[in-house]
DNA sequence: TTGTACGCGTTATCAG
DNA sequence: CTGATAACGCGTACAA
């Protein structure tokens, strides 16, 4: 049915390697025979088999993503999301298929598996857990591998976003506009940043002298609704500041604060963390850090295929922090009229 | 490196096809060569190189799951995600890796692609807009497809719960109860779900005789948020009743109704869709309409593979409806006390 | 129950 | 610049 390198060689009167030559655009082909071999290809509608040229050149071109089943506890989150949307991007553009891994304790089709078929070329990894055993199988086996978000063996590739460093910084923010009594709606325990985030608030703390008081941080679990919950439960404490570990828990809390006649800014300052496109739309608009899902996806991308272009048992682990911006809004009282970005 | 199926052969003293019969689970080998070669298999770690199997036999067992890239919009619908980890399971049961692919204009990874190449078996399409172009190719080629969720067009297998009846069902249920004004927070219109709901809602209305008043139909985009505005512009139309077609604009809605003083069921009563966790932890508890995902998934998966196993370009296109339920529980201000189950 | 031999559609090596 | 030819690792008739 479908036509083979072989029938397409026989069509145009050449051999099968000047049609694979033609094919894989190598540059050892006269131009005329070029164009007719690619006439027939076109005619024929011809491509080439994938498992063939897997089988020959030892290389599917599909990459793993193994994103954390966990997602669905992370419902408002849309972080995951961009993630994915923008390694679908990042791979196509690269020429790699994706292949999605939920990691589900008692699947089969675990990515170290994919790999040991010769399934896939390499592992993108985006955890949800700081410590993800499902990622200890992959290290020892040398496998090309790249990991988004913190991780907390050392030996991995990792792409992150500085969590630790904006989150200080946007504290500092804080400070430096006068508030004392900031306080802090954390992620779940569990998730990677959350631990990140959560130093960086602390440094911040520290480096004006002010002591850490663990009742004004609560923890929520990225949902507006627990942000809601965050802000009812601060305020037993009088903050004059929270910074919320995510956008939609700081809208939730923004709710909550104006349901309870707290001003904001004026009473409470408020910032967030993602700059999702609701953030400039929020009353006041949101004080936010922004991050960039898609530049995470994509460095994770050409990290990876760097790998598996150049395998290097010996080689060190590789890092990349990618920046982040503080995007300065209404809602952190700052005396700014306008929104106004303060690069990291 | 990885051994092959010569060396297992070698090792253990028998030929590739014994081995080869080991491997998958053919009958015609002696209980005691099956134990030798199993055991030298185990010794060794041996794994089937996949594209060497894809290119002997024609099958790859990977399937391909087309998700609309508007993902990215769909914030707060776990529908997606839920779906998503239902396809990750099925295709793991049944021995299949999962190929995602984010449907975005101007990838060159197109599921037909895919297809094409004979990197995938199979396509479950599921959509995001009711009329979806990325489907024609797909039907044409006369590729092993199903969709999941409303198609139009007929030609296609198709799995989808019943939206229609559900909706229907549920606002039937609180006319019974009374109810006269009904209002309805829609799904945005590209949103395939939105029609055959709306159908429902306008089907329970007119078989009481009642008159459809566009003024008493918001069209929200799934977000509690959007909850929130369609229960506002809703209120200037006093309704007694409003049905969401999600659980998380139905909280939106809630939220909303009780910052106004409405009394929620006594004035205006609730019915949601989903069946979230959280609906049973509203205040009220929601009364809503539980689907099930996981099941839309596992349906997908096995009509797919049956395609695949029995290609039959003149099969008339397979339908299955999978059946809902409706939750009674406060929020709709049924007599009852307890939660109740009222099967479709 | 076991083994032999060939084919699947490419890529890669080596001559020419 | 072009063409034979040999892998690549496995499945599968066919033969024994």
């Amino acid at each position: 049915m479908a036509s083979t390198l072989g029938r397409i060689a026989d069509l145009s009167g050449v051999s099968k390697s000047t049609v694979s030559r033609v094919v894989n655009g190598d540059t050892r082909v006269s131009p005329d025979t070029r164009k007719h071999v690619l006439a027939v290809i076109t005619a024929e509608g011809y491509r080439p088999n994938f498992s063939a040229r897997g089988l020959a050149s030892g290389r599917t071109n599909i990459l793993a993503a193994v994103m954390p089943a966990a997602m669905t506890n992370l419902a408002s989150d849309p972080y995951f999301r961009q993630l994915l949307l923008g390694l679908a991007r990042s791979a196509d553009t690269h020429d790699q298929f994706l292949m999605l891994s939920l990691a589900q304790p008692g699947f089969k089709h675990t990515p170290e598996e994919a790999i040991r078929q010769g399934v896939v070329d390499g592992v993108i990894f985006s955890i949800a857990t700081f410590d993800d055993p499902q990622l200890e199988p992959l290290i020892e086996g040398d496998i090309p591998l790249v990991c988004i978000g913190p991780v907390a063996d050392r030996r991995v590739n990792r792409v992150d976003a500085d969590n630790r460093g904006s989150s200080k910084q946007a504290v500092t923010h804080l400070l430096r506009l006068g508030r004392r009594r900031v306080a802090h709606i954390s992620g779940p325990s569990y998730s990677p940043v959350t631990a990140d985030r959560l130093a960086g608030y602390r440094a911040a703390l520290e480096a004006w002298g002010i002591t850490y008081d663990p009742a004004l941080v609560f923890e929520g679990d990225f949902t507006e609704r627990s942000g809601r919950s965050g802000a009812r439960a601060l305020l037993r404490h009088n903050p004059d500041a929270i910074f919320a570990t995510n956008d939609a828990m700081a809208s939730g809390a923004l709710t909550e604060l104006i349901s309870h006649g707290v001003s904001v800014p004026d009473d409470v300052a408020l910032v967030g963390f993602d700059d999702l496109e609701f953030a400039a739309e929020m009353d006041p608009p949101l004080t936010t850090i922004r991050q960039d899902p898609a530049a995470l996806a994509e460095t994770a991308v050409e990290l990876l295929l760097d790998l598996i272009a150049e395998p290097d048992p010996n080689a060190p682990p590789r890092r990349v922090v990618l920046p982040t911006e503080l995007i300065v809004r209404a809602s952190c009282g700052s005396r700014s009229d306008a929104s106004k970005r303060e690069s990291e």
